[in-house]
DNA sequence: TACAATTCCTAGTAGCTAACTAGGAATTCG
DNA sequence: CGAATTCCTAGTTAGCTACTAGGAATTGTA
């Protein structure tokens, strides 16, 4: 009964990236710190965040005591980005989609409906590619969330021992 | 790999509409004649149109030579209606969606990702409600398509017999 | 009055895929 | 050396979307 809906990839993937973006400048955060902070599946996080690397949004460091940062500055990384790392293009439907041959549906000429999905993803776009890290943070956390850094990682800490209550699941 | 993607039912029950709002002031129109223009199941549309019936979006005229039609004219039925109808309200993520309750989610205070969601959703709703089916119906078959019943149903007829050529389909 | 064409209703089903889990190899710090 | 981490690939499972099937009720037409 849902029509349009955000998988918990982009969804998780988004929030490890606001937690990386929270400690940017204070070198690599392990994936475990971010999974109990953000009360995700460690190896599920360990897909998304490999593709995050792969899209060069993040960097890694291995061995011991090493972890993952942002490759750039939360001000400079929009959310478009984050979400096509991890989920590709926005495909809502085919004949609206980017990759789209025209012509490919012979309905097309006469499909009143394609305008409309072309419109909503060009929106969805719109907001997606306008919005940084930095924003999501600063909404939150208040001015100057990601300039000075403070000290340890109170943000993360903060939330360890869950009450119980439900957490932000894509279902 | 689809992170926002539109379900057939919003997509199939918008074409139906769309055939209709053409139709619109010529009486009713039998699903297998929508079916067959649109190329869509009969019988999944059937379920799709009793939620627009119920939605008091279309009525139905029972028995032979019966059919459905617009309730109103598609100047005033907006997308979104059809899209509320057909899948239920708008739902990204449910602590951005429509009936959330405020604090269910003990991340939220410190949640940076809500409120892109938020934001996104707003955006949707937004190009759905302010699109209407004349709009639709008017970008594709030019000016004056929903004010003047021509002879037939021109466009109805005119796809009859596919070329084998794929069809809009959700995948 | 039959019958053909339609709407209306409910239940089932099959295949896909999202969201994980498991297991282990490679790397690096102390 | 060993503990902590990243890295990689191959399952698995449960839910849901997109149907299909079957039949009852309604109504214009011959």
């Amino acid at each position: 009964m849902r029509l349009v809906k955000v998988s918990s990839r982009a969804h998780y993937g988004l929030r490890a990236m606001t937690e990386l973006a929270r400690a940017y400048g204070r070198g690599p955060v392990a994936l475990s710190e971010i999974a109990r902070a953000e009360h995700l599946s460690q190896g599920y996080l360990e897909q998304l965040i490999a593709a995050l690397r792969r899209a060069g949004l993040v960097e890694a460091t291995r061995g011991a005591a090493g972890g993952y940062q942002l490759a750039r500055s939360p001000e400079s990384i929009s959310v478009y980005e984050v979400y096509r790392a991890v989920e590709g293009p926005i495909a809502l439907v085919e004949c609206a989609d980017d990759g789209y041959v025209a012509g490919s549906c012979e309905r097309e000429p006469l499909c009143a409906s394609r305008g409309i999905w072309r419109r909503v993803r060009q929106a969805i776009e719109q907001v997606l590619s306008t919005t940084t890290l930095a924003d999501l943070v600063r909404e939150v956390d208040g001015e100057g969330a990601c300039e000075e850094p403070r000290a340890g990682f109170i943000r993360l800490e903060a939330l360890q021992h869950g009450s119980g209550k439900a957490m932000c699941t894509t279902r």
